[in-house]
RNA sequence: GGGGAGAUACCAAAGUGGCCAACUGGGGCAGACUGUAAAUCUGCUGGCGAAUGCCUUCGUAGGUUCGAAUCCUGCUCUCCCCA
């Protein structure tokens, strides 16, 4: 029989968490996460990790596994996904994964290209560049260094040309020679679904949820993160604005504020990212049985 | 009752005769994105249009002027001070 994987996406925010428990156990299945922010340990109540009680139901993968200080990507969360799935299908037919994440999705759907690790100095060398000439001194280098990703690249997002600079600078090759960009090939069928609300409907609840992780210690749980601000996976809604507000430039109130707001902005790029996808069927998260309904059709479909 | 200030687009707030469909900020909308992705970046935000453009706006009703968000008058409302 046909292994299948069930990937249930949405915007954070929309009921993605309550939903997965429920099919996880109408379909027998355990659930991958797939929120890029969900796997550190130190990250609980701003990254909305599901309850306790929900955790001891069924049994997830890639909750809360990594430290701030890990080093983790779309590639490896591939990498450990498709080294995982076989493992769980040997006794599961149907695995759910479940999360916003949407590169890290793509990633374990489609596959993505091989490319070699960032020398640290490297990376260190192009933060230097921009820092001092700015992001005509890093575009001039990668006119340089890769022309044809020049022609392609958003010149004005630093971020992308940076990285593409470093791959040039330690691979000794351009970094548009790594993009293939083929969808790699799965021995199992996926499943998409995603869901959605109106955008009042979803801003109302990302908007009282934030002021739920207040309540629950939001405040307390970025200050024991204050020493890793610099670190990555802090770079994220709910912390980045306290650590705002704990160096004083902000008030508190003003920090719960731009949490509700950066929430907002980014179900909002979460919801453009999944537009251009024509695979996923969506449903609205009270249509529970129709969701179900959709499942079995394509799990027979599949067989 | 007397005196003063003000009413600008979703909100805040510039503009004080033509360069104004109106600065800027917020909020919002739309989009890009192959290893930092909860990141990073871009565009739009009176209506219609793909667009040159056309139409309706700056409390309200008139007036002055070739021309008004900007000047004048009446009215309505808000705020502040004195009583």
């Amino acid at each position: 029989m046909n292994k299948i994987l069930i990937v249930l996406l949405g915007p954070t925010g929309v009921g993605k968490t309550d939903i997965s428990i429920d099919l996880a156990i109408r379909f027998n299945s355990e659930i991958i996460s797939a929120d890029s922010r969900q796997f550190f340990i130190e990250m609980r109540i701003g990254t909305a990790v599901p309850s306790i009680d929900q955790l001891t139901k069924i049994k997830h993968h890639f909750i809360r596994f990594l430290s701030v200080e890990d080093y983790y990507s779309a590639s490896l969360f591939e990498r450990d996904v498709i080294e995982l799935l076989p493992r769980l299908f040997s006794k599961k037919s149907i695995v759910l994964m479940t999360g916003g994440s949407g590169m890290y999705i793509d990633a374990v759907c489609n596959g993505i290209d091989d490319i070699p690790d960032v020398d640290p100095a490297a990376r260190e060398r192009y933060i230097t560049r921009y820092r001092e000439e700015g992001i005509s001194g890093l575009r001039e280098a990668l006119k340089i260094l890769d022309p044809e990703h020049y022609t392609k690249v958003d010149l004005n997002n630093p971020k992308r040309i940076m990285r593409a600079l470093e791959i040039c600078d330690t691979a000794g090759r351009p970094y548009s020679s790594f993009l293939i960009k083929k969808k790699r090939e799965r021995d199992f069928t996926i499943i998409k679904i995603g869901l959605e609300r109106t955008r009042s409907e979803l801003y109302y609840r990302i908007n009282s949820r934030v002021d739920m992780m207040v309540e629950m210690g939001l405040e307390e749980e970025a200050r024991n993160l204050l020493n890793f601000r610099n670190m990555n996976a802090l770079n994220s809604v709910g912390y980045r604005e306290f650590f705002e507000f704990f160096d004083g430039k902000i008030s508190k109130d003003k920090a719960i504020e731009l949490i509700k707001r950066n929430s907002r902005r980014y179900a909002k790029r979460q919801i453009t990212w999944w537009g251009k996808d024509k695979e996923i069927k969506w449903f609205h998260p009270d249509s529970a049985p129709e969701i179900i309904e959709y499942i079995g059709e394509s799990v027979n479909k599949a067989k």
